[in-house]
DNA sequence: AATAAAAGTTAGCTGAGCCTAACTTGATTA
DNA sequence: TAATCAAGTTAGGCTCAGCTAACTTTTATT
């Protein structure tokens, strides 16, 4: 067969559908629950917006909903957005390690975080372990 | 005013942009020239898509464009795609090192180049040279 | 020079993901 | 409890960047 593994899933999470996700499980993670307009403030879209994507999230099966109520993400959901908040936090430390100003960092890692695979998140993790450990090779860095 | 520095320039080089203008750069360093059938080969996108793109970077000023009989990059547009080819060169080099297999860095870099920073691009740079500079570091990113 | 093949173009369509305006639902409070 | 206001939804529209099908132009072959 040509599709990969599941053959009735999602179409591989969009970098829209990643970020949806990661501020989903943000807000729900700190206040516990995710609102429509959290969600749009959170994004800076319209609630509108967020309405129509949340509806088709549902269909993904990747959070459940329901019409003015409210939203929980589902396992599938929820993976998801473990796996995209675990990269940003990667990736922000690795930066952050490097020296770079929070601001840069904050803007490159929201637009690098959905485009490391798995094998190079271990590698990264790797590096960023061995920055950390040994502060010296940092001293090393300028220029 | 709202806008930054030039008033009339296109708008800020969308991850498209910057695809065909590596590659367009790529062509006309390896053949001299870059055909409309080559571009599309190399971006895996119909011709007729390209067509249409590259007459808005000609209306964008980022190259010159003339009906059936080719394109030339101007220097605005010669300008992004060396910096995109920078960023390809240095992250390709970059993951590299750190021992990921040549399929995965292709494409995380084919990824991530869009959104790096002059300031991150020059962090990695640095990183990089180090662990050129000493091999034993490579050493210590298992596991 | 005629014709066939390759390259390029146009027209019209699609889907993702955003928008605004107008409306509905639910929560707050007078 | 009724009115108000915030939150949520729907409808319709836009841009970007892709597509196919049909057509035109250029190049190559005989």
């Amino acid at each position: 067969m040509k599709c990969s593994a599941n053959s009735r899933s999602a179409p591989a999470s969009s970098v829209a559908v990643e970020d949806y996700l990661e501020r989903i499980l943000e807000l729900i993670d700190s206040k516990g629950y995710a609102r429509v307009v959290d969600i749009a403030a959170g994004l800076k879209i319209s609630q509108a917006s967020v309405t129509n994507m949340v509806q088709r999230l549902d269909t993904d099966g990747l959070l459940k909903y329901e019409k003015y109520r409210g939203l929980v993400l589902t396992p599938a959901g929820e993976t998801v957005a473990r796996s995209i908040t675990r990269r940003h936090q990667l990736l922000t430390d690795f930066l952050s390690l490097l020296g770079l100003d929070a601001r840069v960092v904050e803007h490159d890692v929201e637009g690098m975080e959905h485009h490391i695979s798995p094998p190079t998140v271990r590698a990264i993790e790797s590096l960023t372990r061995l920055l950390r450990r040994r502060p010296a090779l940092r001293a090393q860095l300028t220029k």
